[in-house]
DNA sequence: ATATAATATTAACACTGTTAAGTTAGATGA
DNA sequence: TCATCTAACTTAACAGTGTTAATATTATAT
């Protein structure tokens, strides 16, 4: 009697089906340019179908964002292993967030600029992916506080700081492509060394 | 023979008319929720005719814009005087920066999230408040360096870390409220503070 | 008064997100 | 096996969108 999981595997199917197709259109045409029609037709299936997997369209941003989060802490965490100075680790963590940024532009854009549009109230809930990135920043700054490297600021505050700095560079660079900018990764690593130079002790 | 002259005045009011009820209501409902009709109804013109003196919904945004940046480049201008050391000018600016956006969120949003999203190529074009803004902040640097304050880095890098770091936690201050931020004052100053002492000499 | 130019409006097109009602197909129980 | 029930999906519709073309209105110039 494997037919009721058999069904949920497949409802869980053609929910993942639908994500994939919105992320596609997302990304390739902009969130306000995708109506559900386009995803339905893209997955042949009618408009209304996505309504019984999704509340709105905005419930399927938020999915969508979701993942990309989701992504990115499993990018940043695969820096984890390194054992070099805490300092040097949090640089590269840095690196790599403004990196993932501007691998997927649109991605980036929508978790971190469009979707809190839509979504209010997303103040980092308790268990949420986004506080687990978070929580990783938190990590990495507290370990170089702990052994001295960066006089005595709070560790909140710090992270803040540093969250600035990277997603400031990384949605200059998206939003204003055409801008003269110095050479993209000579201005990321400048962003980056500069705000970790302020914090030192 | 005024005639021509006041027709041109009168012209000029109706766009500054369209000009200001667009604003209003772009802040107010966000720019996805307002549509032509609505203004239209808010100046109580046909739709069409808001098409006589713009090109687009992306062309009123475009203006819109225009201003605000010309209203930031005012505020900055205003700390002109300010013949205090060049440091401490540009840290003012910042500050300043900074509270402009936050007093304008959704002005600043339009302006440096938004609008590139519809208005691709505008890579600071030539005589354009843009340019003349990121010039105010050339300025401010190039005061620093000469003045051998900062250490010898060049004034276009160091002006987009500075950028970066006020554009990111004005964003990220408007858009995720909710977070539980460091008291809110005191995360501006240390992200400015932070970034100037990371350029020190 | 009439022709001309500028300005404004009406009607329409092809879309949009979303809801309510209707249809179909497969599993369940007798 | 047959009726029933239920989950999945579709059709039709609503009120609204940006934008264009054609039309009407108004004010100026001749």
């Amino acid at each position: 009697m494997g037919t009721k999981e058999r069904r949920a595997r497949e409802r869980e199917q053609l929910r993942r089906q639908i994500l994939v197709a919105a992320r596609e259109l997302f990304v390739s045409e902009g969130y306000e340019n995708v109506s559900m029609r386009k995803i339905a037709n893209k997955i042949e299936y009618s408009p209304t179908t996505i309504y019984l997997y999704f509340k709105d369209k905005a419930d399927l941003l938020d999915s969508v964002c979701k993942e990309t989060l989701l992504n990115l802490l499993n990018t940043l965490e695969e820096l984890k292993n390194d054992k070099s100075d805490p300092v040097e680790s949090l640089r590269r963590s840095g690196q790599a967030y403004v990196k993932f940024g501007l691998k997927y532009p649109q991605d980036y854009k929508l978790t971190f600029v469009i979707r809190p549009q839509f979504q209010k109230d997303l103040g980092l809930q308790e268990g949420s992916v986004g506080e687990r990135v978070f929580n990783y920043l938190r990590e990495m700054v507290s370990e170089c506080i702990q052994q001295k490297r960066f006089r005595q600021v709070d560790i909140e505050t710090t992270g803040q700081v540093l969250w600035s700095a990277v997603h400031g560079v990384t949605l200059l660079l998206i939003d204003f492509p055409d801008f003269p900018w110095t050479e993209k990764d000579k201005l990321i690593d400048t962003v980056i060394h500069t705000t970790i130079e302020g914090l030192k002790a």
